[in-house]
DNA sequence: GCCAACGTTGGC
DNA sequence: GCCAACGTTGGC
């Protein structure tokens, strides 16, 4: 059943985000390595942030959803950042990942790290706002469903295959960060060997979940290979 | 384990 | 709506 499929989520479950959740978690906000990076500014090139890619991986990812509307099976899949804002305590779940991939970067996911909320499939693809993970990485309960599109036979209760997270909106963009921009850095970077040289998003047009490595780090493909690990 | 057929992603 | 790129499936 491949679905390798971003996806909208759903009101963060009936096992909202924080209901099991070791209570004292107010971790400070970690920014993201020291490095200057003035995240979410509107410049692309700071759009990759973080830290290194070894084993604490990215602390910065990009996740992408629809903001228009479409029918997949009967139900409506679009989720912009202004749903996710509408949500209540303005959280939800990202379910709906079907690709392996995208779902070893969700598992990889910790508390409190950022993302990079991208509007794909829509008029002008771009980054939209960053939202935070408030929930690490459990079981979707979507690919038990049998009427929900993301339904999964295969997988079974007592081994979930699919994981979502619960984020939180943060903040929109101080302004769109079209997928045009990114795309005329990203090959400015090639050029330059610049820090948006291997850019998930082109190199991996189809990841739905993806890190993004900081401006002098190493390149996208190491962590790449380092979060090949399982399907 | 190869690989052709098929399905999906997502920009255009 | 088209279609290229690419992930998944399943026969062998």
């Amino acid at each position: 059943m491949p679905n390798p499929r971003k996806r909208r989520a759903g009101t963060a479950g009936a096992a909202g985000p924080d209901s099991k959740r070791p209570a004292g978690k107010h971790t400070k906000t970690r920014k993201p390595t020291g490095t200057s990076t003035r995240v979410g500014d509107s410049s692309p090139e700071k759009t990759s942030a973080s830290k290194n890619c070894g084993n604490n991986q990215s602390s910065y990812w990009l996740m992408k959803s629809e903001p228009q509307s479409r029918i997949e099976k009967g139900v409506d899949v679009k989720f912009s950042i202004e749903d996710l804002k509408a949500e209540p305590k303005q959280t939800a779940c990202w379910d709906g990942v079907r690709n392996y991939q995208a779902r070893n970067f969700l598992r990889a996911m910790k508390l409190e790290q950022k993302a990079f909320f991208y509007h794909s499939n829509c008029k002008e693809p771009g980054i939209a706002g960053l939202v935070k993970i408030v929930k690490e990485a459990y079981p979707d309960h979507t690919q038990f469903e049998k009427n929900n599109p993301y339904y999964d036979p295969s997988s079974k209760e007592d081994n979930p295959k699919w994981s979502m997270v619960d984020v939180q909106f943060v903040r929109l963009m101080k302004r769109y960060i079209t997928l045009t921009e990114l795309k005329a850095n990203h090959q400015a970077h090639k050029a330059t060997g610049g820090p948006l040289k291997n850019m998930a998003l082109f190199t991996h047009p189809r990841l739905s979940v993806q890190p993004l490595t900081p401006g002098k780090s190493r390149p996208y493909s190491l962590c790449y290979s380092h979060a090949r690990m399982t399907p």
